[in-house]
DNA sequence: CCGTAGTGTGCAAGCGCTTCCAAAAAGCTA
DNA sequence: TAGCTTTTTGGAAGCGCTTGCACACTACGG
């Protein structure tokens, strides 16, 4: 309760440790060149005088800000939680990392703000969500010389380093399911296709299709990742008399299922359902969603980690790592011929 | 794409514009003391040479950041759009004043860094949206001598600036638009009711019933703000014969519609329902949902202006500002009478 | 024409930290 | 124990900016 006015300075820390400065920053920041004795005493007393080092001063000092930025999309924040998870693992990604998240939302038309910021702020990083294609900010962005981490915005075709979630293999897996039930009719809902994961997905669709020689004429309607937009988009497959349905997206697939039930038809015994994303209401009393359970968490957190590998060698070779997600197999997708 | 090296100083540009940095200075900040002739040059030359200034330095001569922090539950972003609206509208409007965003979340356990992160980033202010009741961190950041205001987190007791976002308020109109509509017996789906805001609606309703003379005995069941839960609480309260529900929010709105018309019950004719949120999902074609319309946007502008003048003036009494709701009438809740 | 306000400007002292460099201490080997 | 290397420490120079203060200059009224 007692809030010592942060006025506790490194000079202060090293004179009660009757050491210098030097010393003192040395100890405090793990360096080597300080005798382990020594380390102890000027940690302990930086502990017990509750020292805060002075982020601005370290930072001009020694160049490097403890501070990334992540610029996300506005749309993403509104959408269900396609950021909003993104943000939460960043946000803890970071913490456990002792650095500071500082977030800019994009769209709201001027992003170059963004990196006279960057720039201003000295971030030591950035990681960029952007689920649309190229868009002319990110391009500036990478090209500047900062390290940068892509998340989930795979298909720029610039060379950076991304994290990406296996939007594809997480569809193959979602319909190659659908065909080992012994569906034979996938139509399917695809989301905003300007979209990367959307597009992604939908690709994969098309090519297990293919590949099992399995049509897909006219077998795709887009739902625009809304609940609304999944039952209309469904509304408009049901007279293609599908026995299964591929969504982008579990929003979609939820407003599928609603707009099957109507019609009288049920799930799965006329037509499976599988969805994407596997959220929390994939999986109630009610529905059973069959879904592919994407991990953003984890994707955040593998996030976080290449760029400090950046930050360490900004000279690495552009890297991208795919991040598995798995299938979670609900009622929705039960084999025709079982039960 | 020539990016230049960020490295424009100070020193640069009034050495440029033949002054001393120290004019230079007072020219780029617009400090009066300095003749509109050299501020005009300074400025240009500033312009020309792409002139960052370097924030850390900034700060740590000045003592300003122009940083905010913004504290924000972890859980607020997995729920539908809590938070998401609220970090996006907090982004704009700090972007708008050319300040800065730091973004924590709450909730995984050691938020107390919190305030150890504002002191060592000397924030210029916060930001704190904490939805359920007074929490331990809260009231250490609030006891902080740092500019702070509370986002829709009234109920503290807490002598704090607030921006209330009239959940009260709202819910009573919402209330006494489902009596004028003749509605009498008329049933609560509650939120989680360690949250303010819940809290907050479910009080309103309460008061209105009674001020109305209107029985709310049991016809309270809480929802716990999803989709699902709606529709579990729907069910439980169906058999105590309802004319109308007041939703403490638009998701579980929606899923008690659902449950009514499962049962073969119509909306609006058999039971009025009015949720709070005004999500948009509320105003589709195939539900038409009257609700209580949250200008999260809003609610972040207010905050981030009353910061400012908290900032500009720290002695300043505490005050809370409430922000006017209105209630959006659609056709879930049509008159008994009309039509 | 001089004294006195004002107004613009520059000097220089930091802000709190990191880090280069040199100096001191300690640990070796012969 | 001398002579060398290695480890530990301190001195001090900044990092880029703001700001208090002194100084120069202009514009007055007397």
């Amino acid at each position: 309760m007692t809030r010592q006015d942060s006025a506790v300075t490194l000079a202060e820390v090293a004179r009660v440790s009757g050491v210098s400065s030097a010393t003192a920053s040395r100890a405090i920041n793990r360096r080597p060149g300080v005798s382990a004795k020594v380390r102890e005493r000027v940690l302990a007393v930086a502990e017990s005088l509750g020292y805060q080092p002075n982020s601005a001063a370290r930072q001009l000092a020694g160049g490097r800000s403890g501070t990334i930025g992540f610029a996300l999309p506005a749309v993403g924040l509104e959408h269900d939680s396609y950021g909003s998870l993104l943000v939460q693992g960043v946000s803890s990604a970071l913490k456990r990392r002792d650095l500071t998240l500082m977030l800019w939302t994009t769209g709201s038309s001027h992003e170059s703000d963004i990196l006279e910021m960057a720039n201003r702020h000295q971030l030591d990083g950035m990681i960029i969500a952007c689920p649309t294609l190229t868009e002319p900010w990110v391009v500036e962005l990478l090209g500047d010389k900062r390290p940068a981490v892509l998340l989930d915005s795979v298909g720029t075709g610039l060379p950076a380093h991304a994290i990406c979630s296996g939007n594809y293999a997480g569809a193959k897996a979602a319909v190659n399911h659908l065909i080992e039930g012994g569906r034979t009719r996938i139509a399917h809902i695809s989301g905003p296709i300007n979209r990367n994961d959307a597009r992604d997905r939908r690709t994969a669709y098309n090519d297990v299709c293919k590949a099992n020689a399995i049509s897909t004429d006219g077998l795709t309607a887009g739902g625009g990742y809304t609940r609304h937009g999944g039952h209309h988009a469904m509304r408009q497959l049901l007279p293609l008399n599908p026995d299964a349905v591929f969504a982008a997206d579990d929003t979609m697939a939820l407003g599928a299922i609603q707009s099957i039930e109507e019609v009288g038809l049920r799930v799965p015994e006329d037509i499976a359902v599988v969805g994407f994303n596997d959220i929390v209401e994939a999986d109630t009393e009610q529905t059973q969603l069959s879904s592919v359970n994407l991990n953003r968490a984890e994707i955040a957190e593998a996030g976080v980690a290449l760029l400090e590998r950046v930050i360490e060698d900004p000279t690495m070779d552009p890297l991208t790592i795919e991040i598995a997600n798995h299938l979670v197999v609900r009622d929705s997708s039960r084999p025709k011929t079982s039960r």
